[in-house]
DNA sequence: TTGATTATTTCTACATTGTAGAAATATTTT
DNA sequence: AAAATATTTCTACAATGTAGAAATAATCAA
C-alpha cells in the first residue's frame, strides 16, 4: 500500500487548481481558505520539498519583483509523475466514496 | 490542520461499508480487494488500534466459533466520533475534488 | 493424546511523514 | 542606517505508516 498522504494530496491538488502565483505563501493561503483551517508554514514547505525529492513537483526561483520585501519567491509546478499519483487516489476515491451519502447528519 | 490520515480514512470507511464479520482479517481482505494492493497485517491492525485509542473505533472479542482454529476474532465498529471524522474529510473531498475531471488520461 | 495445521491477533521496531515555528534572507520604506 | 515586511529555509520532535515475527487457540489426523 502506498498512496499519497493527505497533505501531499491536498498540496498537489492545490497546484493543479491554482492558475498562477503558485509559491509557498500563496499555496498556504489557498489551503487555509479551502479548508478553513490553520496551516503552519512548515506543513506546506516540508511536503513540497519532499514531493520535489520524489519527483512529483518541480520548482524554480522567481526573479525579484518590485514589491515590498522578502526573499525571491519559489514557484512550484506539478510534474507528470505527480499527476499520475493524484490520478491514483482519484481512483481510490471513486471506489470508496462514490456510493456514500452525505455523512453530516447532525 | 488535523484530518484523518489516508489509512485511517480507508479503514474507517471499510467499517462503514462492511455489513458484518468486521474483524481484522476480513477488513484487510476488503481493503486489498477494493484497492487491488497488498496490505500487510500491521497496516490494518496498527491503525485500528490507534483509532480505538482516539475513540473513533471500538472493538470486542467474539466467542470462539466452531471453525478451524485461531484466536478469538476481534470485531470492530466505528463510533459516532469516528463517523464525524469521516464526515469531515468527506467535506474536504467535496471542496477539493468536485470539479476535477478524470485525471487518468493515458 | 500429541503433533501438525490453520486462523487469527498481538507485539515490536524501524522508516517515513506531519507539524510547528524560529532563523535567515532580501527587499523597501522611513 | 534602521525598521518593517515578505518570503523561504532549516530543524527538530511527534505522530503515523508499514512489515512481519511471535503468540495464541482451536481443529484435525495419526
Amino acid at each position: 500500500m502506498k498512496y499519497l498522504s493527505r497533505p501531499e494530496e491536498l498540496v498537489l491538488l492545490t497546484l493543479w487548481k491554482m492558475n498562477d502565483e503558485k509559491y509557498g505563501v500563496n499555496i498556504r493561503k489557498f489551503l487555509s481558505d479551502m479548508t478553513g483551517k490553520y496551516w503552519s508554514i512548515g506543513s506546506v514547505y516540508v511536503p513540497l520539498d519532499r514531493l520535489e525529492t520524489k519527483g512529483y513537483v518541480k520548482s524554480y526561483l522567481g526573479n525579484a519583483t518590485a514589491e515590498r520585501g522578502g526573499k525571491a519567491k519559489r514557484y512550484y509546478e506539478m510534474t507528470e509523475d505527480g499527476l499520475e499519483q493524484l490520478s491514483e487516489i482519484q481512483k481510490v476515491y471513486a471506489a470508496f466514496w462514490e456510493d456514500v451519502p452525505d455523512l453530516s447528519t447532525k
